[in-house]
DNA sequence: TTGTAGGCGTTATCAG
DNA sequence: CTGATAACGCCTACAA
């Protein structure tokens, strides 16, 4: 390895013949130059082995086109195929309008305190936008920090006191459709098995079932595979009636169905199943989740869009709404 | 939203009366400054809201602290696990160091005209070091271009040129242990499922199963879901006598597996089936997935490590070797 | 169309 | 311990 310093723009300029600033315009698309020298520098560059220096680039232009994806870690040693599916629509959108993705998982329990290096990153300079994830206190503060430096920001969720550049989905909406079809399929012991902080959807899935909402159980704990398992042993122990379940998410709804397997429970048989968020390993399942598609991707999509409507028009735009809809398989 | 401009060092000294150079000492631990006075000048930067913009530093600095991950996507509408476990270890490993990843898949097949933006990046000082998946030929572009410009980079898998700075995963012992599992366990008719790229893995598997490896059936297609059930068919028609398979990655072996309980064939007694780099949701899969391990999480630590080491030492160091094991589920 | 020179906001060197 | 001042490498009026 040569440890040869980069060459400079003076430097180059000097081997040329031609001042700095016409070997910059020759990059810039902007300044006048003709044709003929601006490809002449652009073959010597090649050539010499040329490239702006992006940091001095960045101290004038004042940005870095990079966007900074900012979520709260459910886990650290396990993939949140939430956010995976999501990053994907952000960045394959992102790549559209050349800009970069950076991403900062953030503890989802984290202090405000612990929060600061983050706060420090936005308020630095670091990031053109930033995109936060909503389901933490620590989502709040990072808006509340990007608001206070005029930084660029979207949300990707329902944030309290956070009324515009927000993608939000319509859960509750996606629950009653799952309640609908419980009823409509003749279930008549429906459960709800989930976190606690999903308001939204428990009043959906009341609304959908109806009349004898008053019987759903509801057996809250976390949001991971093995709280799927245990909701169900708790499930056939309290209530060894329930013959219809909505999980609040996939993996929750694919833990819970593990569990029935394994206890010879049929499903959707004995017990239908209905998951959240229609992850893409859900379909590769048996049986098939059956869940209530967020369309993760679009979502991931539809942020950028509004990130980039905000910082173009440098003020804040509404906030969209992506529809749910129930996806049928096998489950239930 | 005020649109103040941020306080510069500038400003900030004056109104503090003091010198620049002062106020910079209080943010670097370098520099000697007796510490009350770097106490009141961070207390009046919280007041002010002063915060070092970050391009000017890394204009002086020459770096900022942000590390690449590059690699070739498979798809752009699901994510690929493989990468993204890899990912959770790299980032978490990052983080140790505080670091920033920036995540930047590119096309599979893309061509070197296509990588010049990549290229750029790499080499116009965007990134302090880079981590690349090996797999298609544009990593070894990419590599390059980290060469040429004397840009620290490590390698994530076998990379054909480079011999240094790469995780490797010894795919054929996993393959060996696979082959030798089906073998003692009584099995007579194996199979290999996957792509063309694996030679590794094939041998392994030979060898593994030992005398009877003539009889092994390569059914060689693509690497996604859809491949894995197409196999299945293929199988069945071709060589219904087959009873066990190893696959070239897991999400082949959902497949593989979906296909085959559709059809009332029981798995693992009539086929058994075992996948490879033991992804997460492998587990969660019923039957639950026998699979080689990869252990991806820990390959992730360790390419972070590979590249801080290079770029502390400013030189290639060793590669190293992450071993695999046969995580024996319920599939097998 | 091209060149000159000042500025971007820091860090680092060298006096004091 | 603190203060001037010169880099850092590029962009961009302004002048030619």
């Amino acid at each position: 390895m040569t440890n040869r310093k980069k060459i400079t723009i003076k430097e180059f300029a000097e081997k040329l013949g031609v001042s700095i600033a016409t070997v910059s315009r020759a990059f810039s698309d902007k300044g006048r130059i003709s044709e003929k020298t601006r490809q002449e520098i652009i073959a010597k560059a090649r050539e010499y082995g040329y490239r702006a220096n992006i940091h001095a680039r960045n101290l004038t232009s004042r940005s870095n086109n990079t966007i900074a994806l900012l979520f709260p870690a459910i886990s650290h040693e396990e993939p949140d195929y939430f956010i995976t599916e999501i990053m994907l629509g952000i960045n394959e959108t992102l790549t559209k309008y050349r800009k970069i993705l950076q991403v900062h998982p953030f503890p989802l329990d984290a202090s405000e305190q612990e929060l600061e290096l983050y706060k420090d990153y936005i308020l630095n300079g670091s990031f053109e936008g930033i995109i936060v994830v909503a389901g933490a206190r620590g989502s709040n503060h990072l808006v509340s920090a990007a608001q206070s430096g005029n930084i660029p920001y979207a949300v990707i969720g329902h944030m309290s006191g956070v009324n515009e550049n927000s993608v939000l989905f319509d859960n509750e909406y996606g629950a009653f459709l799952a309640g609908k079809y419980f009823k409509d399929t003749g279930r008549q012991h429906p459960a709800y098995v989930g976190g606690h902080l999903d308001k939204r959807k428990k009043l959906g899935f009341q609304e959908g079932f109806g009349a004898n909402a008053n019987k759903i159980i509801f057996a809250e704990g976390g949001n991971s595979f093995r709280h799927g398992g245990m909701a169900l042993e708790n499930l056939q122990k309290t209530h060894p009636e329930v013959d219809c379940v909505l999980c609040a998410n996939d993996v929750l709804a694919i833990g819970f169905i593990k569990a029935a397997l394994t206890r010879n429970i049929k499903v959707p048989r004995d017990i239908a199943v209905i998951g959240f968020d229609d992850i893409k390993p859900s379909r590769y399942y048996t049986p098939a989740l059956s869940s209530v598609s967020l369309k993760l991707f679009e979502l991931g999509e539809c942020a950028v869009k509004i990130l980039m409507q905000v910082i173009k028009e440098e003020k804040p735009v509404n906030s969209e709404t992506i529809e749910c809809d129930l996806i049928l398989r096998q489950s239930s």
